[in-house]
DNA sequence: ATTTTTGTTAGCAATGTGACTAACTATCTT
DNA sequence: AAGATAGTTAGTCACATTGCTAACAAAAAT
């Protein structure tokens, strides 16, 4: 029961890894780029990089010693549709109890 | 930056409370119920299901002995909003990408 | 051939997370 | 009133996470 889902969030929950997400969603980066914007110490902010690339929404390569980096869509993908099955879920549930309050009304007004 | 999406992330993360929201999603259950398909003991479960609370993923009435939990929307669509619109982004990139090729193959034909 | 740039490795400290047991309270049931 | 049920509180423990600094390596620029 342990699928790609939890390491996918789990790299999500952080705030410097979902804006590194953010800045390779409008094209690919190189680790400087990427660091630019947060204050904390590049080893720091290459471990996040890491964890990105460990769960595959992100890959990398290296050209020369600047290291290039991309999104990957799938896992990205996956947990929306996670997202949106739950949704629709508990809307279809919700619909239910619409209808059945509507019924309700109705065997009043009658 | 430290948005309601970095608790949410974190709640996500784990495959017991992706559990617990899964079950929610078909309705509304006690404590005991949420807790009977897993392993773990008792108090270990309450601070998943407070991660949820807390969180807003979730909520809970105490009605006598027994406290129902039932799911909450907003969190869920917000997080849902946010890789939709990650997904957009780097969609819309991809397909500039590939309108690029086709006129690049384009030139060489002509 | 130096120096600068770009990234990497190693090691440390603080804090957070997820698990447990034991003991307890409050509410139904009998 | 006694016992069973449903949940809670308190305290402990191991491991993961996130941050740091210092020292290093390899490529590019001068």
């Amino acid at each position: 029961m342990t699928n790609q889902l939890d390491s996918f969030f789990g790299a999500m929950a952080d705030p410097t890894r979902r804006a590194v997400i953010e800045q390779l969603a409008s094209g690919p980066a190189s680790v400087s780029e990427l660091h630019a914007p947060h204050q904390m110490a590049l080893p720091t902010f290459m471990r996040h990089l890491k964890v990105l690339e460990d769960t595959g929404i992100m890959r990398s390569i290296k050209k020369g010693r600047v290291r290039t980096c991309h999104i990957e869509a799938a896992p990205l993908i996956e947990a929306q549709g996670w997202l949106a099955w739950q949704r629709e879920i508990w809307e279809s549930r919700l619909d239910n109890l619409d209808a059945l309050a509507h019924n309700i009304a109705n065997l009043k007004d009658t």
